[in-house]
DNA sequence: TAGTTAAGGAATTTTACTTTACAAACCGGT
DNA sequence: ACCGGTTTGTAAAGTAAAATTCCTTAACTA
C-alpha cells in the first residue's frame, strides 16, 4: 500500500498533547508556585494573585491538596470577614539525600522537599579507591535516611557533589586527578541501584555556586560565581538561578586557565617560545603556592597554608607578604573571570573564603587596577557547608520537578 | 475603611492574564513557528506535525491569515488525494533595519522577516562625532528604506550594532574609547525619534556573534563564542541562540583579560610587584601586536597587519615568524576563554578569521598544548559582513515576536 | 443581635479543543 | 468520461476547563 512493508508509525508530534489538560497542570504549577512562594496563603488570595478565577483555584487546590503537594495549615482569622483556609506545601510529599564527596570528608545530609534537614552525618574519607568511596557514601546515605525515620522508598533523589566534571553521556566522571578508579564508567548506574533513587551528580564548586545561591552569599544574584581556592582552583556559574555547564559540563574549571605571555612583547629570535612555559594557573593560585611564597620569603619549618595566614594575621611579615601575593594572584583570576563573564557577584569560597578577612581588601584593590569592570566581591556565607547545602538544594528543585510531573501526568 | 487613605490597587497579577485565550495564543504560536520551519506546508501536515485537530489548525492558521502572519502560496499537486492548500510565513508583515557602526565604515540594510535582505548600503564613516555619526545612520537608514520601496513605518525594528557596552539602565554606552561623544546619555531615545522604531543597540562582537549563529559557522551550535581580533579584541557568547550579556552588558569583553604573573614563582622582596605591570591583553594580542612583533624580528619599512599576514604568506620569514606569535597570544586568549566557558566552539572573526588559513593550524597546536579541553575552532563564515548580518538576524527575531504579540494581544 | 465583609462553592456561560462525519478535489485506471 | 480510492478541508456535535454570577457561610464590629 504505502511506500514500507510496515506502516510507518506517524512520526510522534512535534508539540506532546498540548491540549489534553495541559492548561490545568500549567495552572496547578503556577498555583503550587505561589503556594511555595507565599505560604500560608488562601484560595482566594491565590486566586487574586495569579489572575485566576476563585472556582478554577478551588479545583485546582483540591486536585493538588488530594494529591498530597499542599495541605492545609491553619485559619487566617482576625481580619473582617469569613475565615480563610490556609495553605502551605506539604514537605512530606518527598525527600532527598545530598553527598559532598571530598578529598577528606564524606557528607551526607537528608531533606524534605522544603529544603529543611532532617539529619545528616559526617565521616572521615579514608578510602582511596572508588569502590570503597562508593560504598562508605551509599551506607551513609542508608544511616543518615534511617535516623531521619524515613523509609528508603521515601526518598526521591539524590544529588551527589564530587571533583572533576561528570560526563553524562559517557557516564564517568573525568579530571578528577586526585581520586583514583573514580573516572570508570558507570557510576552514576552504580549509586542508582545502591540507593534505590535516581541519582545525579555533580561538580563540587558547582553544588557549592548552587547553595550560595539558595541560602548564601549569592541569594537571587541573576549571575554570579563561586571561586574556591584550596587543593586546587574551581569555579561555578550561577545564572537566572541555574547553572552554566559549557558544552561539556567543564565551564568553570579555571584551574585550566593558562598562565598568559608577558606583557613585554619582546618576542624572542626564531621558534625561541614568546609564552615563558606552558603550565596552568592552578598550580601558582592554589593553598601550595601560599606555602611556596612564604618559604621564598624567608619562612621556615613545616608549613601549611592555613599556618601561613595564621602567622599573617599574627602580624608576621613574610607571612603578610605571601597573604599579599596570594591576593594579587586571585585578583588575577577573578579579573580574568570577569572579562569574560561580566558576574554581578563574585562569592569566595574554599580556603580563601575562610581568609577574606586578610585577602578581600588587598585582593579588591589588585582588581581595581587590572580591569574597569566592578564585579561586587564576597566570602562565602556557607563555608565548609556549601557543596553539601548545594547538592541538597539542588536535589529538592529536581524532586520538586518530579513530584509534580508525577501528579500531573501519572 | 481600609488601611490607607487610598484604597490600593490590586497587585498586578503575577501571571498575567492568563485567561483570556491563552491555549489559543500558544497553539498559535506553535503553528506559525511550525509554518516558519516546514513551508510550505499544508493545513493537513501542520495538524500532524503539531499534534492538534484539522479543525483547530484551521481556524488558527485562519486568524493568522487574517491577521497578515501568513499567506496562502499555492496548491500541493500530484499526490494522491485531494490537492492540498500550502501556507508559508509572510515576510512582509513587517520590516526591520540593521546597522553597524564601525570605526571606518557605516553599513545599513533593510530585510524582511524572513530575512532577506531588501536593500543595503554601505558609507565611509568619516564623522568623529557622535552626533554626525548618528546622522549619518539614522541618514543612510532613510535612504534605504527608500530604495527597498518601503514607507519608514513599515520598519518594525532596529538594531545598531557599535563598540562599547550599551547600558541600558543609563542608556549610554561604556567603553566605546575610540568614539568621543558616543558615550553620552539618550542615545537609544534620539534613535527612536529620528527612526520611527524602537531600537536596540548591541556590541558590535555580540551581533557578529549571533550572526554566526544564525547565518554563518555556528549554525545552530548551543554553545559558542565568537572572538574577533582587529583594531582591538572582542568576543561575543553565544547559549543557546541567545546571547549571554553578563550582569551589565560587559560578558566577552577579553579585551580586558589581564596579563597573568609570570609562571615562575618567585615573588620579590616586600611591596615589589609580583605582577610585572598592569595592563590588558588587548595589546598583547591586537593588530597592532603584529605589527611590532614583526618589526622586532627586523621587518622595516610601513608596515601594517594585513601587509606582515600577505608577507607571511609569501614565505617571508619574519613575517611569518610573527604569525607564529600571533597564534600563540591567541591560543592563550582561546585557552582562557575556554577554561571559563567550555564553548563547543570557537570562531574567529575580524583580521583573525580572514587570516585563518596561517594562523589556524598553529593556533590549535598551541591550543591543544595549553588546556585538555579541546573546543572546535573555526573561520568566521560571513566575514566583515557579520555584524550587520547579526544585526538583522537579531531584529527580525525581535520583530517576529513583536508582530505577533501584536496579532495576539493587541 | 444585627450589619458588614470576605471566603468558599454551586450553577451557568464562554472558550476552545476533539471527535465524528462529510463534501470537495485530485489521481489512476478502465 | 467516469468511478473508486485517497486525501484535504470544513461542519456539527460533544467535551474539558475556565470565567462569571450569585449565593451561603463565617467571622468581626458596632
Amino acid at each position: 500500500m504505502t511506500a514500507g512493508g510496515i506502516p510507518p508509525e506517524n512520526d510522534p508530534p512535534a508539540v506532546a498533547h498540548w491540549n489534553r489538560g495541559v492548561l490545568r497542570s500549567i495552572n496547578e504549577r503556577v498555583l503550587l508556585d505561589r503556594v511555595r512562594a507565599a505560604a500560608p496563603i488562601s484560595r482566594a488570595q491565590l486566586a487574586r494573585d495569579t489572575g485566576l478565577s476563585k472556582p478554577t483555584v478551588s479545583t485546582a487546590l483540591d486536585a493538588l491538596e488530594r494529591a498530597g503537594l499542599v495541605r492545609a495549615v491553619g485559619l487566617e482569622t482576625g481580619a473582617r470577614g469569613r475565615a480563610a483556609l490556609l495553605y502551605e506545601p506539604d514537605p512530606t510529599a518527598g525527600y532527598v539525600v545530598g553527598i559532598d564527596v571530598g578529598r577528606s570528608w564524606i557528607r551526607v545530609a537528608v531533606a524534605d522537599l522544603d529544603g529543611r534537614l532532617l539529619a545528616r552525618q559526617d565521616r572521615h574519607n579514608r578510602a582511596r579507591t572508588s569502590a570503597t568511596m562508593l560504598a562508605t557514601a551509599t551506607d551513609l546515605a542508608q544511616t543518615v535516611v534511617a535516623d531521619a525515620g524515613l523509609t528508603p522508598t521515601a526518598v526521591v533523589h539524590t544529588v551527589i557533589g564530587c571533583p572533576g566534571v561528570y560526563d553524562r553521556a559517557a557516564d564517568r566522571i573525568r579530571y578528577a586527578v586526585n581520586l583514583p578508579g573514580w573516572g570508570r564508567p558507570g557510576l552514576r548506574g552504580r549509586m542508582e541501584s545502591a540507593l534505590g533513587t535516581t541519582v545525579d551528580i555533580v561538580n563540587d564548586a558547582n553544588l557549592a555556586a548552587l547553595g550560595e545561591y539558595h541560602s548564601g552569599a549569592g541569594v537571587g544574584c541573576p549571575l554570579f560565581v563561586y571561586v574556591t581556592v584550596g587543593t586546587g582552583l574551581g569555579m561555578g556559574i550561577v545564572a537566572d538561578g541555574r547553572l552554566f555547564p559549557g558544552a561539556s559540563g567543564a565551564a568553570g574549571e579555571i584551574g585550566f586557565l593558562p598562565l598568559s605571555p608577558r606583557p613585554s612583547d619582546r618576542v624572542g629570535h626564531g621558534a625561541s617560545a614568546p609564552v615563558p612555559r606552558r603550565g596552568m594557573l592552578e598550580d601558582a593560585v592554589s593553598a601550595d603556592a601560599v606555602v611556596r611564597g612564604a618559604r621564598a620569603l624567608g619562612m621556615t619549618g613545616p608549613l601549611t597554608a592555613k599556618g601561613v595566614f595564621d602567622a599573617a594575621r599574627r602580624g608576621v611579615e613574610p607571612a603578610a607578604g605571601a597573604v599579599r601575593h596570594e591576593a594579587q594572584r586571585l585578583a588575577h583570576v577573578v579579573a580574568a573571570v570577569t572579562a569574560v563573564l561580566d558576574p554581578e557577584l563574585v562569592v569566595l569560597g574554599g580556603g580563601i573564603g575562610a581568609n577574606a578577612d586578610l585577602l578581600m581588601g588587598p585582593m579588591t584593590a589588585a582588581l581595581h587596577e587590572l580591569t574597569p569592570l566592578r564585579p561586587r566581591v564576597a566570602a562565602s556565607g556557607l563555608g565548609e557547608e556549601a557543596v553539601l547545602l548545594g547538592a541538597v538544594a539542588t536535589a529538592v528543585s529536581t524532586a520538586r520537578e518530579r513530584v509534580f510531573a508525577h501528579h500531573a501526568q501519572g
